[in-house]
DNA sequence: GTGAAAGCGCTAACAC
DNA sequence: GTGTTAGCGCTTTCAC
């Protein structure tokens, strides 16, 4: 087979100047889509545009004119995890709706499995992208790194990290209410499964639970951290091995819930009669189970917007009026609780 | 609140170089791993780099080595369908796979709803990535696009376009098998329902069926054209409305042959007895269902590792052996058919 | 071992 | 209206 010449380079301003016989200038100008210039001109650098098949180098562009079109929404999680729970989909979702009229790409960068925060703040400085959003981040790490950066970034989540712009769901008060909820149907022991201790929402979540069964005069020590994985939810069977009279689990998402739920009910107990759930999130599993699952919203698409418009303001050179929000979330009730 | 200096930007190498007394070259040489540089400088360069919090604008290296760094997964499809079909986590696994060890960014951009191929080339030419895999492309509009580009670029499914690189499976062959089996199980009215026919994997199958049925002397006329989503397959209600005596189905994928499965059930009919229904993919919900699924085995994270396996090669400046692989599908059997 | 200088492809004053 | 020029931040000969 012959050599074909790969190589052979993308065509440049510089080529389509001298094809339509004019300077560099002018090629940019009309390609910027400049009124300035003459309309034979103009007409003559479109035709050499076509004739060579040329597209502006942007990373080029990005270096004298600072910006590069691409925003990402970086995850932290691997693939498989971004995959599997719907709180992704969703949450990258809301990032796609708040530039859809603005012909930013945004592209959707995970973790790979061993991977350090050093990989993601090197993208982030790598000049390829304007800003990112970070949806699942594990501890304070990549904020603090960030956080000295000149990077616009928006956390989905409190970063745990001071000056770091983001927006949250209030955990802890949407926990109390799930608790709570579970002591009004009755529920008196009551345990939790936590997702992994090294995320503020999981934090979060534990402790408005406590604080709830605290404000209750009951219990909050049946504790059993899980991963936020449908798997992780299985640690339902200890909680319950241990604590044979559980009457109440409040379960730190849907995911986790679900599978609780099965386990428990192999377990030969009722839900909701013997044992009362609350999950989290609001996914749509909640609703193809039997019973249906309780659950507290978490309006992930929402939150991603609503970091979306902080970046876009970061962007512009401004200061988001809220550097950080709360929102609430809020309690469904359905069959499991 | 103090207006804060939000544009205070990056430190460049000629920062570093300042603070360490030395040249750029020197700087760039340090931060490149250059063995020619002396210890005590060197030491002297990384002190500075810590103390700025310097990070190497890629963009900018990027202009002249020509090299970004960032490969992309491009899926022509709406975030929706991505994170909906267990076929596309499978595939972007697949190239985070290949490059697991090469420290290149691999992102994924899907389109938005309204997008053109316009847009994915752009982004392609854009000179923000190395190359690209291109997953799930409907009509070679895309591909036509590409060809003339010198972007490297690899296809996973048929490109329909002379010149490009792709990765398929032998959706014909695999499509004759599916349907040789329904018949040898003794199915003769049998239907089958689509992909979207502008894409080469729908078009391959929907042959490889009307094939097999030609093969055996039987009508294959009976087809709905789904769309490759859950919901679509749904149109096995109107092909039963049409066709009471229908006692056999092909479909497409799994997505909609789970369905179609419930369809044909809900109209009273029994699931193999009545209707024998072979799937398309190997799917998990191909063994969550009732019976489970026959179906055939679509190994995505294989294709795409081998795609980028020839993107690498390509990048390599090289011509892959074998710019184009038909890879063979195997029949799994289960309870449906 | 290290510095000076050229240049990657582009935009943005500033002249003409 | 259009061309000239000076960089954007980096790598890379080529001298010293």
């Amino acid at each position: 087979m012959a050599r074909i010449d790969v190589a052979h380079s993308a065509p440049t301003l510089e080529d389509v100047a001298r094809v339509a016989g004019v300077s560099r200038a002018t090629v940019s100008r009309v390609v910027n889509g400049g009124s300035l210039v003459a309309a034979k001109t103009t007409e003559a650098v479109r035709v050499a545009i076509n004739e060579l098949g040329y597209h502006p180098n942007r990373a080029a562009r990005a270096l004298v004119t600072r910006r590069t079109g691409v925003i990402a929404v970086i995850v932290p999680e691997t693939d498989e995890r971004v995959f599997t729970d719907p709180f992704f989909p969703q949450a990258y979702h809301g990032a796609l709706q708040a530039f859809a009229d603005s012909d930013v790409q945004v592209v959707l960068a995970m973790a790979q499995p061993g991977d350090t925060t050093d990989r993601m703040v090197r993208y982030l400085e790598s000049g390829h992208i304007d800003g990112a959003i970070i949806v699942s981040h594990h501890g304070p790490a990549l904020a603090v790194a960030l956080a000295k950066s000149w990077q616009p970034v928006v956390f989905v989540g409190d970063p745990e990290a001071p000056g770091v712009c983001y927006v949250d769901l209030d955990n802890r008060e949407a926990a109390r209410v799930a608790t709570r909820h579970l002591i009004a149907r009755g529920a008196r022991t009551i345990g939790t499964i936590t997702g992994p201790l090294d995320m503020g929402s999981a934090k979060a979540r534990l402790e408005g639970f406590q604080q709830a069964m605290a404000e209750a005069g009951l219990d909050g020590s049946i504790v059993a951290e899980g991963g936020y994985t449908a798997e992780s939810g299985a640690v339902a069977g200890r909680l319950l091995a241990e604590h044979p009279d559980l009457d109440g689990l409040f379960v730190a998402n849907d995911l986790m819930a679900v599978r609780a739920m099965s386990v428990v009910q192999q377990s030969g107990r009722r839900v909701p009669e013997d044992v009362k759930i609350v999950g989290f999130d609001d996914a749509a599993i909640a609703q193809q189970c039997t019973p249906q699952l309780t659950t507290m919203t978490n309006p992930a698409a929402e939150h991603t917007r609503l970091a979306a418009e902080m970046l876009i303001e970061l962007l512009a050179g401004g200061i988001p009026k809220s550097p950080m929000s709360l929102k609430p979330s809020r309690l469904v009730v359905r069959g499991s609780a």
